[in-house]
DNA sequence: CAAAATTGATTGACTGATCAATCAATATGA
DNA sequence: TCATATTGATTGATCAGTCAATCAATTTTG
């Protein structure tokens, strides 16, 4: 077998743009400097990525698996409507999601989605799959429409907080997630 | 009179750099291209702003300026505390917010606060500003506590629709305004 | 008032640095 | 030995920033 060295080296140049982007807080980092870390040369991270791009949407890439599986595995967990959005919200706010390098390459993500089309195209999917988790389980709960607005609310809701965090360069607090919590408790109180 | 010159070019070239991150959709644009936008030398964008980050500072600055203004004069209408909170809404939400141009520099804005310390201060001004509008409008209508909390809220709110509104790349219909404000009545339903 | 001097605005050409990307050469392992 | 992994050196492009020179307007002076 071609052995797990591809895969390795990969893994830890990902890791180390990863890294790298969140301690110069932008994607201003080279290809040379990402490598150092990884602890190759340049020339490799061009031969495994195709180019700098190339390294950059796996690095996105492999946050939204990430984050994908937290939120997948949280809702094998959920019994109720109310929980599978629970798993939502913990997967989302959840410590791993707020690690400093991950939460700045995610705000970094978004800056890129602006003129990068295929960035563009990953942070869709991220929406779409958190929009229609959360539109599943709402719909359980309340009318068609109004499942539709809460999910799109979360969602802004979430992705606020988020921002709000990275700004202030600080893990989000506990209260973050009581925050989103307590606002759905609002929505859901008084029906049936 | 040394003229109105100077201050004619220092607009021309903010305009000119506004306009043109957001047609690049990043900050990678360069003096030159903002330059000729204005129709001037790239050198004399460096004698105006001393550098790129000057020009990029002056720029993020003139958004902020401007946005206060709209909401200031929002607040100078308001009479009551929640006119006064909808005055901050309506100004965070306005059209002027959501023009192509502002919406995505302000997004781009975001992610360079996490490099550029001026940048960062700049954005804590904006969010102490937007908090501190909010909290002095609820303290008159819910505890001190709560006023705070709503208010924090209110801001994750608000930016989290203004970024999916820069990712969609459309402006943010009216509904968005309807859904912050449906959830401040949320909050505020069944108290005194 | 007119010539001369001064100041500020503006530019084109240049430079030094930075990087992504390439490639030929070398090492490693089956 | 062949294929894959890996590198150092190099290239070509891109930019921000600098500078000396021009131009226009304003002020000073005789």
């Amino acid at each position: 077998m071609a052995s797990g060295t591809a895969e390795m080296r990969r893994k830890a140049l990902i890791g180390a743009a990863l890294r790298e982007i969140s301690d110069r807080g932008s994607l201003d980092v080279t290809v040379a400097q990402i490598a150092e870390r990884a602890g190759v040369s340049a020339a490799l991270a061009h031969h495994y990525f195709g180019g700098k791009d190339g390294l950059i949407h796996a690095t996105m890439r492999h946050l939204l698996v990430e984050f994908r599986e937290v939120v997948a595995d949280g809702l094998r967990r959920a019994a109720t409507p109310r929980e599978r959005i629970d798993a939502v919200l913990r997967g989302s706010f959840g410590p791993e999601q707020f690690h400093r390098a991950t939460v700045s390459a995610w705000l970094t993500f978004y800056a890129l989605a602006q003129s990068s089309q295929p960035a563009a195209r990953l942070l869709r999917i991220y929406h779409r799959r958190l929009h229609s988790n959360l539109v599943q389980a709402l719909r359980q709960l309340v009318p068609a429409a109004d499942a539709e607005r809460i999910a799109e609310n979360l969602g802004a809701f979430i992705d606020g907080v988020y921002l709000r965090g990275a700004l202030r360069g600080q893990v989000v607090s506990r209260t973050a997630i009581s925050a989103v919590e307590d606002y759905l408790d609002l929505e859901l109180a008084g029906r049936k």
